[in-house]
DNA sequence: GTCTATATTATGATAGAC
DNA sequence: GTCTATCATAATATAGAC
């Protein structure tokens, strides 16, 4: 029947869709909007070079699609950690969002990678990406720096510094695993070091309550 | 005569290597190296595309030129770091030592551009890089915070972690100082705001000694 | 929808005049 | 040593068969 027909192409045709985008944002991750090929892309796919401009028209559109699924999946993860959260004490919860922000990144390298590679210097896609995805973590993360300072545990300073000490510290292990792994002969996703990474996080920006004495 | 001839022609010779090692580290630090191309350094440069393998042979050589430029720079303002401090109790030297890196990167940011965009994906740089400039780097970083721990003023945990927790919170405004300046329309490099990076910094990795009571 | 084939442009490197 | 002109290759995007 022709109405099995077209949703086994609908199918195959999303599934096309999605291998471009896995593979187009493992290498923009990479190399950056520049120096990504969308023969690579493609070859990574495994789909025709036709594929790409077939379904998302251009270079820069596969690029905004990739963009748009890591941070959906980010937002996933952080309103799932909120979820969870939600019934501990202000420091807890603080140190329990930065805890699943670490991990997250270390999971998942190429978000932090592609903010990277379009963030050094000006393009077009510094605007789109900071309007569409950055703006709204950056003011999530003033909100919970702030309410942390207000209740007592948090580092006071600069919104705008402590948002980047963080985000650096946090990723850079991760958006540098293979530098990583070349200096330290360990692998920084490693589940030991990334625990380690997390307790040192925690402990440098929120520390536990002291433990009242006797 | 000849002879002024000859050194005439040698001076100019060294400024149009000088400019495309100037031009070079400005490209590659904002595009990465696949994403820089020939052409468009040898246009900042202001020279003709050909001179580019002349005096560099390939693009790659260039590339090594000027990664040793900058990391010559970053060694020497490292060095007189360390003499101006030499005087001081540990504390404040390494305080010091941690105040001028980050000086010198809201200065530079292309060392660390340049670092960063080899440092993502496997490829013949990286190596190059950790072998002849970043572990060096790395070790003394490692014997500084080992002092400050056994001083009893500075952070514990895995050396490797604290390396790149340092490194990331120092540079990333001054990294991403154009999407910075896109979120906050400030210039992360303002002398206020560095200042006000460099105070938060220290405070958090390396806190001043407490004054005593009374 | 996917493929092969191709048009067009831009790249790294080279040749040869001056 | 520096330039203009060019080669050979690889890039993005498109055309057209199936």
């Amino acid at each position: 029947m022709s109405g099995e027909q077209d949703r086994s192409q609908q199918k195959r045709s999303e599934a096309t869709r999605a291998k471009l985008i896995a593979a187009g944002m493992e290498i923009f991750a990479a190399k950056g909007f520049e120096g990504a090929t969308t023969r690579a892309i493609a070859q990574k796919a495994q789909v025709a070079l036709a594929s790409l401009p077939y379904h998302f028209r251009t270079k820069e559109a596969l690029w905004k699609a990739a963009a748009n699924d890591i941070f959906g999946r980010f937002a996933e993860c952080m309103a799932l950690a909120r979820a969870k959260s939600k019934d501990l004490d202000s420091r807890e919860q603080t140190r329990f969002m930065l805890s699943e922000y670490i991990r997250f990144t270390a999971e998942h390298p190429e978000l932090l990678q592609i903010v990277l590679q379009e963030g050094i210097s000006p393009n077009p896609r510094t605007n789109w990406l900071v309007e569409n995805h950055i703006r709204p973590n950056f003011e999530y993360m003033k909100s919970e720096t702030t309410r942390a300072v207000a209740n007592g545990y948090g580092r006071s300073g600069r919104a705008d510094h402590l948002y980047y000490m963080i985000v650096g510290s946090s990723a850079l292990p991760y958006v540098m695993a293979n530098e990583f792994e070349c200096l330290t002969n360990r692998n920084s996703t490693d589940p030991d070091l990334i625990d380690a990474h997390v307790d040192a996080m925690l402990d440098l920006f929120y520390p536990p309550a002291e433990e009242p004495k006797g």
